[in-house]
DNA sequence: TCCGTAGACTAGCGCTCGCTAGCCTTATGT
DNA sequence: ACATAAGGCTAGCGAGCGCTAGTCTACGGA
């Protein structure tokens, strides 16, 4: 009889987790096979379904980790911050210390999550949109309870886009922290938003 | 005797690209099969051969047509425009004029230029650099020669970053034309760029 | 001591992939 | 009238893919 499959969380599959991440960062879903990630883990690639039940799984379980991670951050970096100003700043900054700490699921998440089926694609779209609500709403309150002038949909616009677009840009290369660059940025596009500073 | 490769430039082979840009765009590079590719032509996949010499060649001429369009819109665009404020904003209208007139190829362009091999990837990272320099030295003059506060790389990056993100949220829709909304996103980055207004 | 389970193994199925060889048809220019 | 060449066709090669069936071994708890 087969294991009843490998859906629970063992430090194995935890194993073939991280490594199949850092694979598929590396060369792509498609490129990176089942082979290639049983060789990484010293097995034969059959022995992988005791683990998976299948590849897209994988993919799923790495992009659904990613997303929920930058919700949980999200979440606490701004549990007790009402200034709609200090949201954002905080919002950025854990934004980018996601992409210092996690570089390569983050890589993932952003280059891979068009190859999940659609049911599961759905799910991570519901997700991304909650994470980007976070943002769009900072920037409204921001504009009733302060001197916010432009259109706040290009404002969110303009910030989400630099911040999706930060794993070609940010490097972390410890000269300048997630901190720094996220008040640097804001800096920017806050005096953008702003009719008088 | 095989024909001695279809490299050169017949309507057929037009055809071929334009076909194999549309179905590329759809569901990516990996996805895209030969033999879709030929469906869509009414012919077979073997008959492709007369007029490509492989798949990634395809892929190959698709980006570098792309690359080479955004380059000489920028050039035409800003031919003769001297003031850097100005420059910056006919790249801007170029840029998504681009996306509006050419979604599919940008987007293969944008997604798929990894796929490529090595040194097909350097060329076009070469292209691109061509490309960005164009906005990156439009801000460093405004810096020059205008009140421009801020860190001219940091305001490069967020407009870059928002631009290159654009085929996310651009709808060519009609409601607003890319001369509007490289008006309305220049308002707010340019804002954030002055020290004074 | 014995059993159940976790986790590896071997072997290979069935399929699709990019691509090639060689042939046939049709249109064109001399 | 005939040669040439463009551009189809059929058939299939060889390789790699994800995944499965069935087996074996080591170990921990009853």
């Amino acid at each position: 009889m087969r294991s009843e499959r490998g859906q629970r969380d063992t430090p194995r599959r935890r194993d073939l987790i991280e490594i199949a991440t850092d694979l598929i960062s590396e060369i792509g879903y498609e490129q990176a096979t089942v082979r290639m990630i049983a060789d990484r883990m010293g097995i034969k690639s059959g022995s992988l379904y005791s683990h998976i039940s299948s590849k897209e799984d994988v993919l799923y379980k790495i992009i659904l980790d990613v997303a929920g991670d930058f919700l949980e951050r999200a979440d606490r970096a701004t549990e007790g911050v009402h200034d709609p100003e200090e949201r954002l700043r905080a919002l950025c900054r854990s934004h980018l210390e996601m992409i210092r700490d996690r570089r390569p699921a983050v890589r993932v998440y952003f280059d891979e999550w068009r190859k999940l089926g659609d049911a599961n694609q759905a799910e991570v779209i519901r997700l991304r949109e909650r994470y980007e609500d976070g943002f769009r709403l900072a920037i409204a309150d921001g504009i009733e309870t302060k001197a916010f002038d432009a259109d706040p949909q290009l404002g969110a616009r303009v910030l989400l886009s630099t911040l999706n677009w930060a794993p070609s840009w940010y490097v972390a290369d410890g000269k300048l922290s997630p901190r720094e660059v996220a008040d640097q940025l804001l800096e920017v596009i806050l005096r953008g938003l702003y009719t008088r500073g």
